[in-house]
DNA sequence: TATATGATTGCCT
DNA sequence: GGCAATCATATAG
């Protein structure tokens, strides 16, 4: 058996600070869940940042962001909960997504967690994710990585500040480079660079910029754009 | 390697 | 009825 917990968790203070520096800050962190008796962690590769002005996010309508006045309505009024905790989303039917809740309680926020490097417990990731070749094919996604750690709607609402779901400081010697783009799979708020990943990652996911997307629809849809790349 | 497509469920209009 | 913070698979280059 394992000690526990097997790294000193974030505290709640890490979250309870601007959404967009807690992403950036999370890059490089690791993940751990202490679960089924073994450590699933990686370090973190690949993150994203919603806030409550943005109309990406998921609590967004919920807000008057004249008064700050909040709906309490849904899942999603989770997401102005206590910073440090799980908002889990199932996303297309059949992915959990893990976030972790951000800023102050009453102000909504949230860290949504797309990539690891697989570290620890491999054996057990696999396990999970038999549809998984190599290790590349464990995390690299937001929805793979849940599936490889056991991330369900059964950890939504969870706290993130201690065992067995929790986030920890990367050893001092590792200070990855963190790069930024437009997010991932989005129609709205695409302008904003709010994709926080570690260029040249192999466990980053393969996914495309939603902003980068969008330019790439418009030309496939527009003959002129078709004419230009098909004469390069 | 890159791109297209179907699967599938909860929530909102 | 439409859509969504995705993934696995198939197919072409």
């Amino acid at each position: 058996m394992q000690p526990t917990p097997a790294f000193p968790p974030l505290p709640r203070a890490y979250f309870d600070r601007p959404t967009l520096e807690v992403a950036r800050g999370l890059v490089g962190c690791w993940l751990v869940h202490e679960t089924g008796g073994e450590v699933l962690a990686g370090r973190i590769v690949e993150t994203e940042g919603y806030t409550q002005d943005d109309p990406a996010f998921h609590g967004w309508g919920l807000v008057d962001l004249q008064t700050g006045l909040v709906r309490m309505e849904g899942r999603a009024y989770d997401l102005f909960g206590v910073p440090g905790t799980a908002y889990v989303y199932l996303i297309y039917g059949a992915y959990w997504l893990l976030n972790v809740v951000t800023e102050r309680a009453g102000v909504g926020g949230a860290v949504l967690i797309r990539a690891l490097e697989p570290v620890r417990g491999l054996d057990a990731m696999f396990a999970r994710r038999p549809q998984a070749r190599t290790v590349r094919d464990l995390c690299s996604g937001p929805g793979k990585l849940a599936q490889a750690l056991g991330v369900t709607n059964d950890q939504h609402g969870q706290d993130l500040t201690r065992p067995p779901l929790y986030f920890a400081d990367p050893e001092s010697d590792w200070q990855p480079e963190v790069a930024t783009s437009s997010r991932i799979g989005i129609t709205r708020g695409t302008e904003h660079e709010w994709r926080f990943f570690v260029p040249r990652s192999p466990f980053v996911s393969p996914g495309v910029p939603s902003d980068v997307a969008a330019a790439r629809r418009r030309a496939t849809k527009n003959p002129a754009g078709r004419m230009a790349r098909r004469g390069r």
